[in-house]
DNA sequence: CCAGACGTTGTT
DNA sequence: GTCTGG
DNA sequence: CCAGACGTTGTT
DNA sequence: GTCTGG
């Protein structure tokens, strides 16, 4: 799956990468992005703007946000089926911007997990295939939320972990949200290819949700 | 029909 | 053990 | 994902 | 909103 995220390169470099024409007020270089934190999406091939987006998806529907706190992945075996997910999977896809991400490999349940941090061989930032919803507290209050789609993992993952998020590179990402048909679109939701990837064991820093400093990302 | 759920993950 | 919050 | 909380009452 | 279960 995919619980954690990073997304450390500088504005300039990151507008330049997915030739985006606007970054929204408060960016800064995230080691450590958790789950209910703002993440940074785009919606829409014809403007090219990234937008914060609430990690973990809150329905339409639902009565209380809580439900975001849970929906933070969506399994891409699924995702047009299920009640929760089918209409924002055919009509509310996004691209959530990373260059990381960190996943667990258990220890059994006593000491705290080991995290490992992947990311592509030439550290270039990406896309995680995304779904996104719009949902209107009783105060009137809206929220722009999100969700991060998951697939079985490649080899490489899949020596710490048995699934992974669905990665877009910078030349495919814009055909995620384009796309109309179902096939063309499951096509897309596949594992990342391996060779392309890179791992790194990295500090325990990163398990306490609330640390977001550089040394997330240091080796060990 | 209405009422109630709607999700993923890991672990056992 | 299980739920909530970040 | 991990970390941290997990409860009620009355009183200030 | 849409689906499932009774």
């Amino acid at each position: 799956m995919c619980g954690r995220f990073t997304l450390t390169v500088d504005a300039e470099q990151l507008a330049l990468a997915f030739g985006l024409v606007e970054i929204p007020n408060g960016w800064q270089p995230r080691y450590n992005i958790a789950p209910t934190q703002p993440v940074l999406g785009v919606r829409e091939v014809e403007n090219r703007k990234g937008e914060w987006m609430r990690w973990g998806l809150i329905p339409s529907w639902a009565k209380d946000s809580t439900i975001g706190n849970r929906l933070i992945n969506a399994r891409a075996e699924t995702l047009a089926v299920r009640p929760t997910f089918r209409s924002a999977f055919a009509s509310r896809r996004c691209l959530v911007l990373a260059d990381g991400f960190y996943e667990w490999q258990s220890t059994g349940g006593k000491s705290p997990s080991q995290p490992f941090l992947f990311r592509l061989k030439d550290g270039a930032p990406f896309a995680f295939a995304g779904l996104w919803d719009v949902w209107r507290a009783s105060t009137g209050e809206t929220v722009l939320s999100c969700t991060l789609i998951t697939c079985p993992a490649n080899p490489l993952v899949g020596e710490i972990h048995e699934r992974m998020p669905v990665i877009l590179d910078r030349e495919e990402c814009w055909e995620w949200l384009e796309a109309h048909t179902l096939s063309h679109l499951m096509n897309f939701l596949r594992p990342y290819p391996p060779e392309k990837m890179e791992v790194i064991p990295v500090s325990r820093a990163v398990n306490d949700p609330t640390l977001d400093a550089p040394i997330c990302i240091q080796p060990v």
